[in-house]
DNA sequence: CGGGCAAGTCATCATTTGTTGACTTGAGTT
DNA sequence: AACTCAAGTCAACAAATGATGACTTGCCCG
C-alpha cells in the first residue's frame, strides 16, 4: 500500500466516512471526536481544522449521505422494487448502515431537526409523485407519509433493533408484503 | 398544596416520571442526572440511593412504562381501533410521550438492547395472535413485524420528527388507511 | 420527650470530552 | 539547497457529568 500522507482531501474524506459510521451506529452523543480521529489514524485537532466543530462534522457527514427514498422511478411497477431495495440495509453498498438512521440519531441542533422534518416530508412527496396523481385519494399525502413511516420503522427494526425475522429477510421476502402495502395505501388511479 | 416531604415512595415515583420524560425527549446520553433531580426538586445523590446508577434509573423508568402494542383485543375488528389508539401520541393520557421512543433512545447497554429486540418481536407475535391463525399465510410473522415497523415509524415521525400531515392527523384520519394496511398485511382467514 | 433511623443534602472527586493555540514536519517551488 | 505554507501533531484547559462518602434533618415509636 502507498499510504498517501499529507493528502488533505483523502484525510477529510476518511474523517467523513468514519464519522458517518460512528454517528449512525452509536448516535451523536456517544460518538467522541477522539474515536473518529483514531479510526482514521489522525490527530483529533484535524477535525477542528476541517469541520470547525463536532456539530460541523455531523452536518458534513449528513450532507455526504445519500437521501432517503430519493431517485424513485416514476413508474409505479418499479416503485415497489426501488422501495424494497432502499429498505434492505445491505442495499447501500458504499455505506455500512442505513442512511436514515443518522437522521434519527442526530443531535438536538435546531438546524438538523428542521432539516430532518423536511427530508421526511419531501420523501413522502416523492413517493406520492411516483405513485400517481395526487388527487386520486383525498388523504393521499398522509398515506404516502405512512409509507415513509413504514420505511423508517423497517430501517430501525433491521439496523438498530435487529428484530427477527425482519432483519434477515431478503429483498425477495420483503417485496411481496411491501407491494401489498403500497397497493393498499396508494390505490392505482389507472386501476379503479 | 401539601408538599409531602420525606415521602420516599412519592419521591421515587416523581424521579421515575421525570426520568422517563427526559429519556424519551432527549435520549439517554443527553439526559443528565442533575436535570432529573432538579425537575423533582431533589438532590442528585438521591438517584444513586434509589436506583444505584444512571443505567439503573433508565431500566427502572423503562420497566415502569406501558408496553408497546400490548393488550390487543383478540377481536380482529377491534384490532385496528386499538392499533390506531396506540399509535396516536396523545392516546397515552398518563404519559406525555410515546413509550416506544424511550426504547429507541436507550443506551447501548446489552441488557437493554436485548430486551428491546424481545419487546419488538413479542409485539409482532401479539399482533399475529390477535389477527388470526398464524398459518393462514406462510410469512405471517414477517408481515406482523412489518406492522410493528409501521407503528415504530409512525411513533418516530409523530413524536420525534414532527412530520406533517402525520403529526396532526387524528385517530379518525388514521383509522382508514391503517385498516387498509392491516387488511393488506394480515389477510382475514375467515374471508378468503 | 428523646433516641434511632431513614430521607435527604453537601461538597468533592475523577473522568470524559470538546475546544484551542502553539509547535513540528513534509512536500513542492525557485 | 533554502524557503514557504499547508498538513498534521502536541499538550493542555475548561466545562460537564456520573459517582460517592460524610454529614444533617425530620419523622416515628417507645
Amino acid at each position: 500500500m502507498t499510504p498517501r500522507r499529507r493528502d488533505a482531501a483523502a484525510t477529510r474524506q476518511a474523517l467523513l466516512e468514519a464519522a458517518r459510521t460512528r454517528f449512525t451506529q452509536v448516535g451523536y452523543e456517544s460518538t467522541t471526536l477522539r474515536d473518529v480521529a483514531a479510526d482514521v489514524g489522525v490527530n483529533l485537532a484535524l477535525i477542528k481544522r476541517y469541520f470547525g466543530s463536532k456539530e460541523g462534522l455531523f452536518k458534513a457527514a449528513l450532507a455526504a449521505s445519500p437521501r432517503f427514498l430519493a431517485d424513485l422511478p416514476p413508474d409505479r411497477a418499479a416503485l415497489v422494487g426501488e422501495l424494497t431495495r432502499q429498505l434492505a440495509a445491505d442495499s447501500w453498498p458504499e455505506f455500512g448502515e442505513h442512511p436514515v438512521l443518522m437522521l434519527l440519531r442526530a443531535s438536538g441542533d435546531p438546524t438538523v431537526t428542521a432539516g430532518r422534518r423536511e427530508a421526511i416530508e419531501a420523501a413522502a412527496a416523492r413517493i406520492l409523485a411516483a405513485a400517481g396523481p395526487a388527487d386520486s385519494v383525498p388523504d393521499a399525502l398522509l398515506r404516502a407519509e405512512l409509507l415513509v413511516a413504514l420505511g423508517v420503522g423497517v430501517a430501525v427494526l433491521r439496523s438498530a433493533v435487529g428484530a427477527q425475522p425482519l432483519t434477515d429477510a431478503g429483498p425477495d421476502a420483503l417485496a411481496t408484503p411491501l407491494r401489498a402495502v403500497v397497493d393498499a395505501l396508494l390505490p392505482d388511479p389507472h386501476r379503479p
